[in-house]
DNA sequence: TTGATATGAATGAACG
DNA sequence: CGTTCATTCATATCAA
């Protein structure tokens, strides 16, 4: 997720705009801190209580709720994982026949140079939605194999967490020292 | 179309690096083929497996990336109905009406307010949130962040409001500790 | 060159 | 949690 220079103009506090400004952004002090807690720590799987201490303690480097920390954390994980899935598929050899319609094969002629040193992160999707259309039209010979089970990406979903199933009182306490350097790679 | 060719802020430390980012551009062959897939099939929920197959197949006539493909079709449906959004917007009356800096002219509609300022439950998914009965405040007060390990950098963290706050933050060191009661103590 | 437009890319938010 | 929607950023291209 590098992005190419993307710098938001975020509210260096809490200069929220005339109210028209619905979509929160977080400051690089707080996107260092959520990374810190996700890739440095390991940290995906926080419980509502800790969404909170960590909500309240990114409050001081601007605006912020606690459905944000939310949704980063729901969205990096999603995302991290479709990453994932995406190069474990590989395609199959099915013959997806694009060539419908016109069959001319114009020649293109465009040569984009090799652009290797694959960068960004993103996230493909897609799901069978019902078409609003009333075609239902299938794709050509899409084999769309029956293959299932790409849950070869362990879930280590620690379901349990959040203390739920803590016997007694028993309290964990994790300490975190993260060092990040700035110059975060805001993604 | 509410894009107002808003360029770079004045960064408060942050360098902004070179971008050499060469976007991909579909070249006419696969345009034509993604635009057929779309209009003509009206395929515009491709799974990722179908992505990856198309962009296998497009890759005969330039290069491209499965990333490609799958932000192409997200792209397009969210402009598809941006459009006609738009469109329905527009006052047909004689109403002269230069504002183009709409900022939200109409009622978005949405107002689904998620009540994150309880701990009980954050009832947007369902996922990590197990709650358990005993909730008790005192968990706001747990010392995930101590507050010592700001001193580094706490002191330029102002965010004071007058705009860009955040300062351009060297290192932090950021000790988190927290420790996760089962959740009622008094058990 | 400057401003506007089209579109690739990123990501916050929400749905099922 | 996976998928989809919506908004925004960034840049290439084009018109004046």
């Amino acid at each position: 997720m590098e992005q190419q220079t993307q710098q938001q103009i975020e509210d260096g506090g809490n200069n929220q705009a005339a109210g028209t400004n619905n979509r929160w952004a977080p400051t690089p002090p707080q996107l260092r801190i959520l990374k810190g807690l996700y890739y440095d720590k390991g940290f995906k799987y926080p419980t509502p209580e800790q969404i909170q201490e960590i909500c309240l303690h990114l409050k001081q480097y601007g605006q912020i709720e606690d459905k944000n920390v939310f949704f980063w954390f729901q969205n990096l994980k999603a995302r991290e994982r479709q990453k994932l899935k995406e190069f474990q598929n590989v395609p199959v050899g099915g013959s997806l026949d694009l060539n419908f319609g016109s069959t001319s094969s114009t020649d293109d002629g465009r040569s984009i140079d090799l652009n290797f040193g694959s960068r960004v992160g993103y996230g493909v999707d897609g799901s069978i939605m019902e078409q609003r259309g009333e075609y239902h039209q299938e794709i050509e010979t899409l084999p769309l194999f029956p293959m299932h089970g790409e849950d070869i990406f362990g879930n280590m979903k620690t379901t349990s967490e959040g203390g739920s199933g803590y016997g007694g009182d028993s309290r964990i306490s994790l300490e975190l020292s993260l060092n990040s350097y700035g110059n975060a790679d805001i993604a």
